[in-house]
DNA sequence: TAACCTACCAAACACTTGTTAGGGAAGGAT
DNA sequence: ATCCTTCCCTAACAAGTGTTTGGTAGGTTA
């Protein structure tokens, strides 16, 4: 026998995993995950309901894949702008620019993330969101702690409103961004982070 | 007879609804809407899941009502800002400070609406939440294309962008802001406003 | 041809959901 | 003492939920 799978799905090709997890972010992001049911996504995706079963465990699987994977694919990226020895500054504008880029390409995950991500934290088996959600504190904290030290931000400011400040405005542009619009993440990019760093208003 | 009232609650005191609308409202927020069960309310409230339908109609209405009168709470208050002629500046400014007071009194009414109002929409009996929104959008773009008409604002920035960034900056604080937390709703708009218009980095 | 594997369908299961109908206890008004 | 009003409970309903079981068409392999 091959190495020991799952107990329901026992062989499965990984390109339709793909395509049904991603009709069912795209649902699951659309709808919310609890308002969606699992013959909604079944209905997107051709097939019905008992056939995604086929495919995988559960509901709840489905979304911790989803998850899952994006998160892995945000930590890549951010590791390697950590591990790059950037000044705070250019360490802020890397994570942001990286953080668009990830908008970009999992925006479903993105907004599901950001709506069910407190509550679902509840649940054992995504602690691994609580996890993440520290390891993120850390990284953005301690580098505006690191910029503020080195006279790079501004030191009148609550450093831990400043952090949720700019969490909160690079990740809620999910909700609203859509692939091919107009602004490539990196030019929605510049001007987050011009608007972030220098302000909106008119310097004297 | 008195006042014809609604189908199925005949009777009932206004101070036992808002403590149940409380109540729904919080519940709501940390669980989501779809999420959250009739009877989850019921128990939270000390009280059997049929009996919440003397004093409403349906789960429906008891939502239909936290938006509504948050809205229209929220409108009182823009409308003032709006019509008490202040340059493009000082309208951002009373904007912002307004709406931190709304989520210091509405933050269970603001996470919900965050949360649902995209999807809610759709259904007819919610159709003011797009009319809000689009009132909401004229208001703060015209201010905001005043101020940089004015010479107030940047002209370099992309103006929707900028719009979306301050709407945002501002509602989001609604998932994470407890009151009473050590900052005032007026301190929290103070810097936040310091950072939307003067940047978080150190001038040279 | 026969055996097998992949990917699906058809039909049902147990359970939860929002909601309703009828009743009753407490207390004030008559 | 009787009635009425307010507020809640008990008990059930029908619809919708995630999930399971057994079957099967069509391609691949032996």
């Amino acid at each position: 026998m091959p190495t020991n799978k799952k107990k329901t799905q026992v062989t499965a090709s990984p390109e339709r995993r793909r395509e049904l997890l991603a009709t069912a972010a795209e649902v699951f992001a659309a709808q919310g995950y609890n308002a969606t049911t699992v013959r909604r996504i079944a209905d997107e995706a051709g097939l019905l309901a008992g056939s995604l079963y086929y495919h995988f465990d559960s509901k709840e699987s489905m979304l911790d894949e989803i998850l899952s994977t994006f998160l892995n694919e945000l930590w890549e990226g951010y590791d390697a702008v950590l591990a790059a020895g950037l000044g705070p500054r250019e360490t802020i504008e890397a994570l942001v620019t990286e953080s668009f880029r990830e908008i970009d390409r999992h925006r479903a995950a993105v907004a599901i993330y950001q709506k069910e991500s407190r509550h679902l934290a509840a649940l054992s088996r995504f602690g691994y969101l609580t996890e993440s959600q520290q390891k993120f504190e850390k990284a953005w904290l301690g580098t505006l702690e690191r910029g503020v030290a080195a006279g790079a931000f501004r030191t009148d400011l609550d450093i831990r409103l400043t952090y949720r400040f700019v969490r909160d405005t690079v990740w809620v542009a999910a909700s609203w961004y859509r692939p091919g619009g107009g602004h490539s993440p990196e030019e929605i990019a510049r001007q987050y982070l011009s608007m972030v760093l220098d302000g909106i208003a008119v310097r004297e």
